[in-house]
DNA sequence: GATAATGTTCGATC
DNA sequence: AGATCGAACATTAT
């Protein structure tokens, strides 16, 4: 569920909690989100204290004293929540426990979601992270869209979603960005304008800003670092919304649902077009 | 019971 | 080599 906002959302609820926290202990409930044996993540955690948290892109990244670093991907149905009064949530899959009280609980339903140990000092933590690009929300990840947006024929969606180009933009945000830039999703990527190129810069930025100011989207799952829903989802103008009026101003539009890499995309042909149908059948000319 | 779900990864194929 | 497609992962809600 979490794509880049609802990841900073959690990082900026759960930091000055565990901020020059030591972890007590870590109790495994589901070892298959780990990517290591409990022994060792037990081993690695214990008596550590948190350095700091980062993120980049859906990525949480939790730097240790001892040099270590744990790396956090929530995938589709992940939550880390600090441990509150009441009962504890379902699915609960790990617990860290910190020395002086409170925890910090993993969640996954689906069990998805992945936790990974990085080795000591940065070079482990890039290597371990060097299948993603730049950050969506850094100047290098603007700049990556725009180089691969040039060169390559995928339609854009895809492109957003390439966590490889850049990295942060999931299923939800890409549908909204591409609306707010007004460019249909199916466009190949180098057939952009420049002028559609810069919309697409502004927007990407725009949305996710305005998400994360928001406390992220809950659509089903998500929650923020404290258990709440984030609110964006109110702020959603096509993604969960075929057949609804299109919400741009002066446009009387549909939206409209298609797939692309197995995934949905929600999209205004109206104001996104005028553009070729999407999924209509490829006609293979043979040779 | 079938279907879809905020994601990634792997193997096969073009 | 590089891009692309489908299946797999695991579980719930509709």
């Amino acid at each position: 569920m979490p794509e880049l906002p609802e990841v900073e959302t959690i990082r900026r609820d759960l930091r000055p909690r565990l901020l020059g926290r030591r972890i007590e202990s870590v109790r495994v409930l589901r070892a298959s989100v780990l990517e290591c044996s409990a022994r060792k993540l037990r081993a690695a955690l214990t008596g550590a204290t948190v350095r700091d948290l980062r993120r980049r892109g859906k990525v949480l990244i939790v730097d240790l004293d001892s040099g270590v670093s744990l790396l956090v991907h929530l995938r589709m149905t992940g939550q880390l929540l600090l441990g509150g009064d009441g009962p504890d949530p379902r699915f609960v899959r790990l617990v860290f426990h910190l020395a002086g009280g409170g925890r910090v609980l993993y969640a996954d339903c689906r069990a998805l979601g992945r936790l990974e140990l990085c080795g000591s000092g940065d070079l482990a933590c890039s290597r371990s992270l060097a299948r993603f690009g730049p950050d969506a929300l850094d100047a290098a990840g603007v700049d990556a869209l725009m180089q691969a947006a040039r060169r390559r024929r995928t339609p854009i969606k895809c492109l957003l979603l390439d966590q490889t180009v850049l990295a942060g933009i999931g299923n939800i945000y890409a549908s909204e960005i591409l609306h707010l830039a007004r460019i249909a999703p199916d466009r190949p990527a180098d057939s952009l304008t420049r002028a559609e190129l810069s919309r697409l810069q502004r927007a990407t930025r725009d949305v996710l800003a305005a998400a994360i100011e928001a406390r992220g989207t809950t659509f089903s799952d998500f929650r923020t670092g404290t258990g709440e829903p984030g609110r964006y989802a109110a702020r959603l103008r096509v993604y969960g919304r075929e057949g609804e009026r299109c919400k741009r101003r002066g446009c009387r539009g549909t939206i409209v649902r298609s797939v692309q890499q197995q995934r949905s995309t929600f999209w205004c042909p109206m104001c996104q077009g005028p553009h070729a149908a999407m999924n209509s059948p490829v006609v293979n000319v043979c040779p």
